[in-house]
DNA sequence: TATGAATGAGCGTTCATTCAT
DNA sequence: AATGAATGAACGCTCATTCAT
């Protein structure tokens, strides 16, 4: 029963996520949702307040694994630069392979209202920590400059890698994304290590 | 009075600016826009074709008056370097003097239709150009790493640049954007810089 | 309920009806029909795709159990002049007694745009063709004129008609419009009528 | 000074004529018709006191010349019937030759407003009073039943050749209009004529 | 829980008419 | 008389949300 009750509210995040990528949040009528995920109109508001409700979700739902991800892959890596390079590659490699969450999370969800965008900023704060996290450790390693501004760092390095991504969709995909993780990195990297 | 009809033209983006940035566009009612233009609703409809149009012409305008502005700062300046750090000075005191069109660029304008941001892609081609240009010159020049991939590049320093200025505002504006510039443009250097 | 859904529909039609035969169809806000219908505006959409689609289906309707009517009076008679007399008989005698049909078909519907126009004919042609039959069959009877031009009999028929119930709407129906049923189809029998 | 006045005036009416005829008097702007006419909108205003009131004028002014032109031909002409055949001819012809008149007049000026429509009954009514003097005429030349309705008579009378003109425009003027002229008179006479 | 018919608020745009020049 | 920029009322239609079943 719960199962069958979570069953449900993942089709709709999925076929949230499918038509929100084809049509765009704006555009896209809850009843697209509904026939996308096989449930009836009105079943989506027994899982969700409103519209914007199922992108929140989504987002937080789809931004938790990637940060899962993230957080296992790096645990075991001692370095912060290392675990820097790690943190773009599945940034880049999740995106690449998964183009509809690419689509609501760049060009629909980081562009949405201002009161959306704050409850968004909620989910995302765990990234940002997580970066912050990075570059002190870097700091304490001795490996980024110590008189480092950490948020400002943090704004500068999602800001660069996001924008990286964000083109990569504009520009209709042409090229490996993936295969940017090391320009990024380095420029990352040069940009924060401490000098010679 | 070709001035008169310049000035209609003039007060409907004025008066969208500012009430885009206190909405956002798309709660925005073309009805009020008029208002606070002081013009009739129908008077919007001989200057602009769709309430889209004057987004798009509030874009290009403003825009085009900063690039305009830094191409002027920069042309008499030789090192690519200093350059770049002018560029970020002008734009972070331009937004942070006209917090209304740094709403509506960063909350609204980057965040719109993908039709919407094709039409706004071709607007904001010059400023990449010209982040290009600066690029190319310092790798010229023997400032910056001869191998850097300046496309790449491109994005990393607009994105990073960019991700700072949104999260100003997000944040509410607590902090001076402007004294943001150094740590920016030291990041963005050291990032690209030739190996000493 | 399929009986329901039947009831909408045809709420929406006769309150359609009402409000045409007041306002005229130009005139009539589609909010108007909903009320007189008992309905939500919108819920006019579930049943028509446009304001243009009730008056076509209006029509549809309407005729159709006009030409039923009169088929179903004509079957048994024999004689083609007769059936022509029931014909008129029943023609008058509907839109006397229901002048809310009158004024929709004679003042809005004959009276649209040409493509609206174009729609309306496709209903109305097993009118023509019943009156193209009569006359066919009464030249087969040895009643009419061998030499007829079937179509432009038709035309001369149904227009003299149709004139006498417009003019009889326009002046105010201040005469019984049935009582003109024998003046009328006297001068359509002498006008066809095979010559002594 | 007078003499342009007119012009203007008939300016206006002849580009009315040609949009209307076009376009359809509800869809038709009334800047159109100032662009045919090649005077400013508001110069419409100047000699017309609104929309309908072009259609109105353009109407009586139409109407009269058709009127004048068959009283004219018809007043040398003794015999009853034969000026009725005389008529059917000038009106048919006349259509004939100003296809944009005949739609003005079949398509848009019979199918208005009832408001409209009393207006244009008002020009219409010498015409009307026309058809009639010439059944009176025939009746007391012993031509014509002295029985007949004289005003029913003439509403069958007009009604059956303007279904005529009506139909040969919506079919697309495919065949001539004026060869119409004696099968409709054949059946007005023998409709109207005395027993032998 | 689930349904989907019903709701009705909400708005971009048109265009006949006005009026300052 | 003539202009044409400006006006602003008017409305068909959409669609997120509700609720009776």
């Amino acid at each position: 029963m719960a199962s069958k009750k979570r069953d449900k509210y993942h089709a709709i995040l999925e076929g949230a996520l499918k038509v929100f990528a084809e049509t765009g949040f704006h555009r896209t009528q809850v009843s697209r949702i509904a026939k996308a995920a096989g449930v009836a109109d009105g079943t989506i508001y027994l899982y969700f307040s409103r519209k914007e409700d199922i992108l929140i979700h989504l987002f937080r739902e789809k931004l938790g694994e990637l940060i899962d991800t993230i957080n296992a892959a790096i645990e075991p890596i001692e370095n912060a630069s290392e675990a820097l390079r790690t943190l773009v590659r599945i940034h880049y490699s999740t995106f690449e392979n998964n183009v509809d969450l690419a689509y609501v999370t760049q060009i629909e969800l980081l562009q949405s209202d201002m009161e959306l965008r704050k409850e968004i900023g909620k989910t995302i704060k765990p990234y940002f920590q997580l970066l912050e996290r990075l570059v002190v450790k870097g700091i304490e390693q001795g490996l980024f400059r110590p008189n480092l501004n950490v948020k400002l760092t943090r704004l500068l390095l999602f800001g660069s890698m996001n924008e990286v991504l964000t083109s990569w969709l504009i520009s209709g995909r042409k090229y490996s994304l993936i295969e940017q993780t090391d320009d990024t990195v380095d420029f990352w990297l040069r940009g924060i290590q401490k000098d010679a």
